[in-house]
DNA sequence: TTATGCCATATTGTCGACAAAACGGGGTTC
DNA sequence: GAACCCCGTTTTGTCGACAATATGGCATAA
């Protein structure tokens, strides 16, 4: 379960998969109860496979599942999207680092090439705000992909990831904060073209910092409104 | 999957438990083909649940699934062990840094008292590295919750911790590392103490590359030798 | 001798049915 | 009126059997 995974080989896999697409879009509200039979009946597989594809998105921390009780989707409450990005910020600073003296020219060219695209969709059609949001997401990929360190890239690719974008799809609808982001990922991509590792860290981490207490302002709202 | 997982629930669960434990113990080897069947029929369940383990083991890494061709024991190779030894560093040298701002003086306390054990027990029975190693991942998980981030604590506790484990498993017939260990795990209370994060951190890194620069080595050795 | 295709076997993937446990409603009792 | 218990229903947990796919050996041909 990587960026996309449209392959299919087994059922529980392709359930996995759909589930985690739904999950993350919202289309499943959070803490809403999973009910094997019914999921079953709606991918049209039996439940063996499904149950399987829950044990799968409870590894990824989507789901939680209580013996005997079935499964729900996780509630990203102010505290978990705290600890959450708290983590992210180490993970990528770090990764920032070691990109940095690990990523090719040509990688960080292209790193460039998609910012130069996303900046082009902004100007299109500026309230696209989930484009960014997904044009981000590569870019963050991308430079866990240049450390060159697997387990970070299975980290922050497949759990982290699918939480984050869950998080997106949450705030996306007032969210405005592309501009400032794509500036500091031009920052980023300079300070990995001069391959200055803590420069580019601690960019990264501003930055991740930044996108939590926009996030955080956000919740705040929301409670404030509720 | 926690520290430990005793309490008995569903037969998946216990599966995974069993599963875990003969992984990190190297009574299942490393590459080893996990035959469903045979496995089931051990632990006296069908292969429903004993297939929900393996899923469950999949999100932990300690097996490997290829669709149609079942699951293996992972492999611990040095690229492998560089990558973890190297996110450890990050993502404890955070849990330090914080869990030194946040930690009761009473839990600092006992996290003193525990390293008192450790060095009872070193003395007692030199030659004992496993209970060292039981003993530091205590200790290292006690930080952990430290830093009262439950993401943190989830990650270096479950998925982590039993590679380390299975590691420290594979490497502890030779190493003999347990006094500069036990120096430096005292070092890191005295920062705690004084709350002192930023030498917290500093020394918990240096402790892990520490370990690293040890396991290195020691796969070294072993190369030379095959 | 080496490579290749085929077939018997073993192993994984999937389904349906049964057992066990949790859930919910209605009635009873204090 | 509130707490409790009992029982029918729903949902989860588990098993056995069947289908689909991979594995390994053997014969055949270059």
């Amino acid at each position: 379960m990587l960026i996309n995974a449209p392959q299919q080989s087994t059922l529980a896999d392709i359930a996995a998969h759909r589930l985690a697409q739904s999950i993350v879009t919202g289309e499943l509200a959070q803490g809403q109860k999973l009910n094997e039979t019914e999921l079953a009946e709606r991918f049209g597989m039996g439940r063996g496979p499904l149950r399987e594809a829950l044990r799968q998105l409870e590894g990824m921390r989507l789901v939680k599942r209580i013996p005997n009780a079935g499964a729900r989707v996780v509630v990203l409450d102010r505290k978990t999207l705290s600890d959450l990005y708290a983590v992210r910020e180490a993970l990528e600073g770090m990764a920032c680092r070691i990109a940095a003296t690990q990523m090719t020219d040509d990688e960080i060219a292209q790193l460039s090439a998609l910012l130069d695209r996303h900046e082009e969709q902004i100007k299109k059609q500026g309230g696209k705000v989930y484009a960014q949001s997904e044009g981000d997401l590569d870019f963050h990929y991308q430079i866990a992909r240049g450390s060159r360190n697997q387990m970070l890239m299975d980290l922050l690719g497949s759990e982290q990831y699918q939480l984050l974008r869950m998080c997106r799809h949450r705030t996306s609808r007032n969210a405005q904060r592309t501009g400032p982001a794509l500036q500091q990922h031009r920052q980023i991509v300079a300070a990995l073209a001069q391959r200055d590792g803590e420069l580019a860290e601690i960019l990264m981490r501003r930055h991740i910092q930044g996108a939590w207490h926009s996030i955080n302002e956000m919740i705040e709202k929301e409670e404030a409104a509720a």
